[in-house]
DNA sequence: CCATCATATCTGTTAATGTCAATATGACAT
DNA sequence: ATGTCATATTGACATTAACAGATATGATGG
């Protein structure tokens, strides 16, 4: 697939840190955990995604764009749809390791403001 | 310690997707990077991490306690001082399969706009 | 080649959060 | 108790990025 406009068209040198913090901040997003999660299930096009998430297409989109420039998924069109999957298992993998450390932990993340995003909706 | 400023004092029930969303964007941030990789080679106190990663201190401060809060790092206080350490093995986990997935990626997580943040530096 | 379905892009709004500077609080030595 | 060093908090500001809605692009079937 071509570059998506979320896409710089020259990337620019960033450091390590900022780097490996990208690399997180990609699954710092409950949507995109939520994407992601349902991938674990297997391949969806993009409509079956847009249906489990109850996001604007035009924003599932972009986040989708997201997660496959950062690596998370991979992308194919089939037909008029495009397909997109979970890409390797270090993807489960991290996943895995961020609900482990959760379970480890106090749970205090839920009150720290500096990582706070007004969410009100207990899991489903 | 007392919690700090930058705490609820009410947890608000989050969705686990949003939780574990949490986890990771605690992880999304170039400088708390920076903090605990420094600190990997050990404890440290707060001015000395001040120094390393050279912001203000008031900053240093709160990102020192959100990842306290968010189960990173421990502090204690010794006499003036507070002093900083890596809690436990899995921060040490996180850290390398996200550098471990940086170098399986094709690097293009440098252009995705979605995880940006203007960061010039090439890595110290 | 045209209508339609699926996806991508653009525009504007709003909330989250990184930052510094200034100030307040706490611990300790004298 | 008081001055000083270390840390915490607050205020103001800029930037990031999530979001909906409108529109554009692309693929396919008729």
């Amino acid at each position: 697939m071509a570059r998506p406009s979320i896409i710089e068209p020259i990337p620019i040198p960033l450091s390590d840190d900022e780097l490996i913090a990208r690399i997180f901040r990609g699954l710092g997003d409950a949507t995109r955990i939520r994407m992601l999660r349902f991938l674990l299930d297997g391949p969806r096009t993009q409509k079956e995604i847009v249906a489990e998430v109850g996001l604007s297409q035009g924003r599932v989109s972009q986040h989708l764009s997201c997660l496959v420039w950062c690596g998370y998924l991979e992308s194919e069109r089939k037909g008029r749809s495009v397909e997109y999957r979970i890409s390797n298992v270090r993807v489960a993998a991290l996943l895995d390791l961020g609900a482990g450390f959760l379970e480890a932990t106090h749970g205090d993340i839920g009150s720290c403001r500096i990582v706070e995003r007004t969410d009100s909706g207990i899991s489903e």
